[in-house]
DNA sequence: CTGTACCACGAAAACGGTTTCGTAAATAAG
DNA sequence: CTTATTTACGAAACCGTTTTCGTGGTACAG
């Protein structure tokens, strides 16, 4: 169907190997013997075979992002900084949904052995729960890079942000408002950056004497019918909390559902921050209190970090990269 | 470095195309080789070579999106869809992002003619300006679907939502719902959907009695910096809107956003409904009236009607299908 | 006038599968 | 007992590049 190099050299009376290096600009080349190729194969809309070339190289040029949804608007801002980073560098981006299911995410992982990508960005379903499947790319020397949901039993480079600190700062950030009686939404599955996230809000109760029991934490899924149920029960409750930490974004947005739906008034009953990317949290009712990632910038760090280990061939596992969340206050927290 | 055909072959004394054949579960073969070479192929944990088999056989398994933005909740719901599709099939989604940008457009679609994929799914920047590259595109007998954003100058087959009924509904709900002055913000760029949305809006104009003169339409860009002064323009005006249309999802909260700014009520002063997909458009200050596209199905639709094309070997092109929006109405409208 | 150093190019071997075609042996048909 | 047919496999071409290794030819130093 397309034209090949084998036609061009034919067509121009020379061997196939020097079309070949004349389009990709070898010194073994003359100038005017390049021209001739360069002129006759844009004149016959030449676009070399793109599998013939990676077989032979060994790279793909395509890189493949890995994470649970495109829903909640961190995701969907890291996938726009990757997506630029790598349009810049001739890349190109596949992206799996693993919908936090570890099972989905092994067989996509598993799909990774044939060489389709070069390396691969991921935020993982969980931390413990069967690893395996990581560990396997990882010793196949799939250059690797989690993002926000890290692994911690692989080695390999992360970009994450301050999420012990960031727990503790918005869980401070309640008690200074007034709050007295507090509650962490968490998250199952046994991920690194909620335990963090978690661990801060707990250091933050140490800090203003305040205990675990009547502070809970409480652990949502990731399915709104569950969490409703959860939250309403939490706030329906006789020791009702009047601060409540999300601990990502939907856990926030529901605490609004609920809230909404019980008639309690956010800030005067019921406090809120939340983890959340959302670039309405302002026009929400009321606006919202976020600690907000930068989500854009780690999905460009991060996709930086991989490409240097693409291109420079060097080993960045190891290397950690953290970028400070910022709270912004708003009404919900007033 | 990988365990190649060629190697079970030698190990086994067969010649690789046995092997091949047995892999590929032949009749040529029979049953005890069969046996023989899967079970010693998964020993040695083989995976075949994509590239290898890719340029035998002409298809990459992988399909692109490609679309302006991922920022909005239709797109990314509709990313969504597709991959999930997609997923069941044993397709590879690659994601191309626009940004608005005709020249990107450009250069994105131009990468496709390596085969990288096999087909494209896509809401484009613009109906008309260049649209050459699509030409091509098409011409290469390329499956091509479009979703929502269709450019009407490509016989292809396209998945959208009723925009012209859309839009006519959406104004008449705000006059149902009393305001007597209205306004339609528009997009700059020449969408198809986007006029027929407007046309809808004329067309309830009309229905009612209403003139263009001082029901304006005002168009907007993609750039939220321009548009705000735009809207701020619109409502510190001498004749004020009391009913608002937004014609994708940004304007409508761009609209709250200048509302809460000059502390103009909503609905009291003004009404707002907006065509998008948010979530959470029941939680804003207050709560927001939509045109909800059902991009999930949308994106399953396009993908199946693809898959439906890359498997079957039929046109597709000149299938249209049609999907209704809901209005959902809430606080902005009441 | 040799020997060394490029220069510009070609022949051919990869890369790792798939596919066509051929063929020896076994079986069935006449 | 021939002749057709099926069965199970192998040899080799092929997909379209890249890359290695020559090889004539010219230029230049000794």
């Amino acid at each position: 169907m397309g034209v090949t190099i084998k036609q061009i050299a034919a067509d121009l009376n020379l061997a196939v190997s020097t079309v070949s290096k004349a389009l990709r600009d070898s010194y073994e080349i003359s100038p005017e013997t390049k021209a001739r190729v360069f002129e006759y194969a844009s004149r016959l809309n030449y676009v070399p075979n793109l599998y013939a070339s990676s077989l032979k190289r060994r790279r793909s040029g395509n890189i493949a992002v890995v994470l649970p949804e495109v829903a909640d608007s961190f995701f969907s801002s890291a996938i726009d900084g990757i997506e630029e980073v790598a349009q810049a560098r001739g890349y190109h981006v596949m992206v799996y949904l693993t919908h936090e299911d570890v099972g989905r995410e092994q067989s996509i992982v598993q799909a990774f052995r044939n060489g389709r990508v070069d390396g691969v960005l991921m935020s993982v379903v969980a931390n413990e729960a069967t690893r395996d499947h990581l560990v396997e790319l990882d010793s196949r020397d799939m250059p690797l890079v989690f993002f926000d949901r890290v692994c911690e039993g692989i080695r390999s480079a992360q970009v994450v942000t301050d999420d012990f600190e960031s727990g503790r700062k918005a869980t401070q950030h309640l008690i200074d408002r007034g709050s007295k009686r507090l509650a962490f939404l968490s998250l199952a599955g046994d991920l690194a950056i909620i335990r963090q996230r978690q661990e801060g809000y707990l250091q933050a109760l140490r800090d203003n004497g305040l205990d675990e029991q009547t502070n809970p934490v409480v652990c949502c899924t990731h399915t709104e019918a569950d969490n409703l149920p959860l939250i309403r029960h939490l706030l329906q409750g006789k020791h009702r909390p009047d601060g409540i930490v999300g601990s990502v974004e939907k856990v926030a947005t529901q605490t609004y559902t609920v809230c909404h739906e019980l008639n309690l008034s956010i800030p005067a009953q019921v406090r809120v921050v939340g983890f959340s990317h959302l670039q309405i949290a302002g026009l929400l009712n009321p606006s919202l209190t976020t600690i907000t990632q930068p989500a854009f910038e780690m999905g460009k760090a991060a996709a930086t970090l991989l490409f240097r280990s693409l291109e420079k061939q060097v080993d960045v596992r190891g290397e950690k990269i953290t970028i400070s969340s910022v709270l912004v206050a708003r009404q919900s927290t007033a």
